[in-house]
DNA sequence: TCGTTATTGACAATAATTGTTGATAAGTTA
DNA sequence: TAACTTATCAACAATTATTGTCAATAACGA
């Protein structure tokens, strides 16, 4: 996502106010390569403005998401994801036991349907997960 | 998924039943490449049983789910999709408008997570979706 | 400063899915 | 075929993530 006074700018281009609330969800989000839920950002957010409500956390990434500066990933999981990488292009790698996320650069030039299943299909997007299990959850299997 | 009488004795090993409510909902999963939703299994079965109940599909796929017989697809659609296509190794192309979703055969064997991100994460599986928009989208798209 | 808008709180609603429970129906096996 | 066991049903309740509402208050921005 843009640094924070960009984004400032935008919201106001929009008619968008920053508010410490959204200050602070903002702030959370730069450089977080966590891939967090909206309640975890919920959670984080509180201990800056201990008054900021549920709602708003889901209005503010829905606000960030429409302007293009978060991805939200619906990975199965449970709950929606934010991902505010959208400026490198990459994919994911998502934990079956813990649901934990983490980024896999990869090439998919390669990666087409074939023809006959592109051509009553327009492709906008491909997008590849790799499911498994992260190192903290082997371990936690193994003394287990 | 196997045919109907494999997965009958399947079932039996499991100390499970076929059920006419079973039998239907397998019936409907024979063959069919439309990965439906347990919702519109439940719609279909009505017709054949009007009796079955919803909690019946859902029990019935989830069983069918952990004999390995059919995936359980959540590809961010809303609700669960069943697969009954386990033997052949496939992905999918799903219409971020409608939420269709059809089968897409692509070479995966060269998708790989760098040594990197793989040291600490063990991989089992590639997941694979095309995003985009399905032709009876783009054709209503023109005429709205 | 003032007008407009965001946030809050306190709920309600939704949608998918699972849990429960007692009664009934029915599959399996001997 | 009878008896035992289990699935299903109906009728709910519960859960979880998410969105909607609405009136009151707080606060941004011009």
């Amino acid at each position: 996502m843009n640094p924070t006074e960009v984004i400032t700018q935008r919201l106001r281009a929009q008619g968008l106010r920053l508010t410490p609330q959204k200050r602070v969800v903002i702030g959370l989000l730069q450089n977080n390569t966590a891939h967090p839920t909206v309640d975890s950002l919920y959670e984080n957010a509180r201990q800056e403005v201990p008054s900021i409500s549920r709602r708003t956390v889901y209005q503010t990434v829905n606000d960030l998401e429409s302007m293009g500066e978060v991805t939200l990933l619906d990975l199965g999981t449970g709950s929606v994801r934010v991902d505010p990488n959208v400026e490198h292009p990459h994919h994911h790698m998502i934990c079956s036991e813990c649901g934990v996320v983490r980024d896999a650069v990869i090439d998919v030039s390669a990666l087409t349907p074939s023809a006959r299943d592109r051509r009553d299909f327009d492709v906008t997007d491909v997008e590849v997960n790799f499911r498994g299990v992260c190192r903290n959850c082997q371990d936690n299997g193994k003394t287990a």
